[in-house]
DNA sequence: TTTATTTTTCAGCTTTCTTTCAGGTGGGTG
DNA sequence: CACCCACCTGAAAGAAAGCTGAAAAATAAA
């Protein structure tokens, strides 16, 4: 999830740069309204936070230009004047949301999550040692390496991610992911967990599912 | 475009559907979170305005309960108190914008279309790579290249458009285009997915639409 | 009414996923 | 050491899901 800040005064933007990043987002600094608006044209971010009173190029030019360059990402505008026009001005320029400065970095990172959430930006993924499972698409990821899962696939690893450490025996998995009164064999559990291991492969994942005779699977991190 | 406003004060309530109306809006309102949030689960409305505190059950409460029943209408929250934790609390229920009462009527409004417009509620144009829709006329658009589509063509590719990246299910996508009590068939879909590739290969578009078997579809751009 | 356009239906086809099966591997116990 | 049993695995058959072209039905336009 990358972020744009746009605001001159570098105390400030470093500080939310640093607040966001512990929060897990990748952040990149710009501090000025021209250089601003090039970045924010690339596409390439999810969310823009930009000042209004700014030299070169104010807030609201700003937010005109992207949106007429018919880039979407959605604006968190920020103003040091609490006054209504003001609000409203940049509303109308193109922002998706407001707020005053001083503000509370709780409220900022609420808005944040506000905003991208509606985008569908809110990832729901589970994760494991380097590597996680995006529930949204289906998707084993390590970095930039990614392979989509089939249904039961997807099934199968999701209950070994919410185990995790802990064992799953197989009727366990092959009551949840089969269901109880289905006529699916042990053996079942034991096709889709090796192919798991070869997808898990297939991204240079270091998650790997140890078997325990009689007992089950769970996930441990290879040490290397 | 239909508003619903959740409010116990009658006489605000009644007042910013006057205003809403003057503006164009189609606006119901209902004086209580309950009722209120029976109709917002509805799903019929473009957005929700929804008042924090109020009998029987509470703004924070009823958008919780909306999201839960996945409904996405975007909510507009309004409160008397100012107070941060309040506002952090309301977005994190689900709100996506929120207001301190007492509030301008023309920020009401700026709100208001900053919100339709990200949910491509008055723009005339949503864009996605390099192609987008007219929704006025119901082209689609590739620099010079154009195609009309019919209605259902149409508003297949809105629901595609407003998902972009996100998946969207194919009883999503009846349910929206076809309703709900329709008797139409999943093969509905399939069908004008099949027209909707052609529409935009006949433009050359970058635009693909993905699908994922048992998931759904989104929208990609080539890399070429 | 006639004609054109849009929407629905349907059947066959392709692709992908799931299940089945047979043979292999290897640890643990007697 | 030999045997059993649990587990692994590759390949192939079977079953779904999705695609598509064409025709029928419905709707709108002339």
């Amino acid at each position: 999830m990358k972020i744009l800040v746009i605001e001159d005064e570098k105390l400030l933007a470093d500080s939310i740069k640093s607040m966001l990043e512990r929060k897990g987002f990748q952040v990149e600094c710009v501090y000025d309204g021209e250089s601003g608006k090039e970045y924010a044209e690339l596409g390439i971010y999810d969310l823009l936070i930009l000042d209004v009173m700014m030299p070169k190029m104010d807030g609201f030019e700003v937010a005109r230009q992207v949106r007429r360059a018919r880039c979407n990402t959605p604006i968190l505008m920020l103003t040091a004047r609490s006054d209504v026009q003001d609000r409203i001005a940049g509303l109308n320029a193109g922002a998706d949301y407001y707020l005053t400065k001083p503000f509370d970095s709780g409220e900022l990172l609420a808005s944040i999550n506000a905003l991208l959430r509606r985008q569908g930006g809110q990832v729901n993924e589970m994760v494991f040692g380097n590597t996680a499972l995006d529930l949204g698409t289906g998707m084993l990821i390590h970095d930039s390496q990614t392979v989509r899962l089939s249904a039961k696939e997807f099934d199968v690893m999701r209950l070994l991610l919410q185990a995790g450490k802990r064992n799953l025996s197989k009727s366990a998995i092959l009551s949840h992911v089969w269901g109880l009164e289905s006529n699916a064999v042990e053996n079942h559990v034991e096709v889709y967990v090796a192919i798991l291991r070869k997808r898990l492969t297939s991204i240079s994942s270091d998650v790997k599912i140890v078997s325990i005779r009689g007992l089950g699977y769970h996930l441990e991190v290879k040490d290397s």
